[in-house]
DNA sequence: CTCCAGGTTCCGG
DNA sequence: CCGGAACATGGA
């Protein structure tokens, strides 16, 4: 499925190095790198660049070809879901006016395969921040503890390993902008690092049994917890409930209805939205976000 | 200056 | 189970 192809036409940008195509129909490269599930990849050319796991990665779209780096076919194929059957997982959506909406507006959004660690740590880091706080956050803390990887002429970091961080002290981690997070995003590098906690070990689990193990960590509570799920444990059926999507049940699903309760929405969300209710729940929250300050620059 | 941001945790009804 | 409050930081 993916073939080398040399990018003789129109190279993005010579210092990026050689590049390769892949077949990737229904797909958005843009909006899957920009919807708010994942934080450090930054445009470039025609194209962005960041990392995938340790790898350096450059990845452009043209049409219904996705051009990565070469070597990195099938990491690249694999990190973009480009497998995903979105043209079966579309008809579980309820159908209903919002989700219809939202469907029509993010059409091509995969929910990426992120990594275990860099993804919980990520969104430990995330509470009660904007999306481009937690950019920063996460650019800061690579900078600082992450393993420089170079891509052609660009220099970029892999994100820290939890050994790196259970080592670093807190005040360094402080020192960038994560606040109280500090200790939580610490202590739980501490448990991978350590091997009180193997989230390896959870991607066989049952979901409420990976669930369970993923709310052990420290700064994880139900939301992050189902973010990891979602983003990072291929748990498509998770169903993260932030203050958008809260915002989106209680002002259409909930109408009018007073006193909704979290746990009832939370059992509406689990039956309502199907199977592939995380993509619903992505879509929801992306088109939630778009349209709320539509005319403003992303991020 | 005030308000809020992809929440979690602890505490009292 | 449910609602409140504290918790850091920065941008609108």
């Amino acid at each position: 499925m993916s073939r080398s192809v040399a990018a003789t036409s129109r190279p993005p940008a010579v210092t990026l190095g050689p590049l390769s195509s892949l077949r990737a129909e229904v797909f958005d490269l843009s909006l899957s790198l920009t919807c708010g599930q994942v934080f450090h990849w930054r445009p470039i050319g025609a194209g962005y660049m960041g990392t995938i796991g340790e790898t350096a990665v450059y990845a452009e779209q043209r049409g219904d070809e996705l051009l990565v780096s070469a070597g990195c076919e099938s990491l690249a194929a694999h990190y973009f879901a480009l497998d995903h059957p979105l043209e079966r997982i579309y008809p579980t959506f309820p159908d209903d006016p919002a989700m219809q909406e939202a469907l029509r507006f993010c059409r091509g959004l995969r929910i990426l395969r992120q990594p275990l660690w860099e993804c919980t740590a990520t969104f430990i880091t995330s509470s009660m921040k904007q999306v481009a706080h937690i950019a920063q956050m996460s650019d800061a803390l690579r900078r600082r503890f992450g393993t420089p990887v170079r891509l052609g002429g660009e220099k970029l970091y892999a994100y820290p390993t939890p050994e790196a961080l259970a080592r670093a002290a807190e005040t360094d981690l402080r020192a960038c902008s994560l606040g109280y997070r500090a200790a939580n995003l610490r202590r739980s590098a501490e448990m991978i690092a350590s091997g009180q906690l193997d989230l390896e070990a959870l991607r066989g689990l049952p979901y409420s049994d990976a669930l369970a193990g993923l709310l052990r960590l420290p700064g994880v509570g139900v939301k992050v917890a189902n973010c990891a799920l979602l983003f990072a444990f291929e748990r498509l059926e998770a169903f993260p409930i932030d203050v958008w999507i809260e915002r989106v049940l209680r002002e259409i699903y909930f109408a009018k209805k007073r006193r909704v309760t979290a746990g009832r929405l939370r059992a509406f969300t689990e039956t309502y939205f199907g199977p592939y209710g995380g993509y619903a729940q992505q879509y929801l929250f992306h088109f939630a976000r778009m349209a709320k300050r539509r005319g403003e620059p992303a991020e």
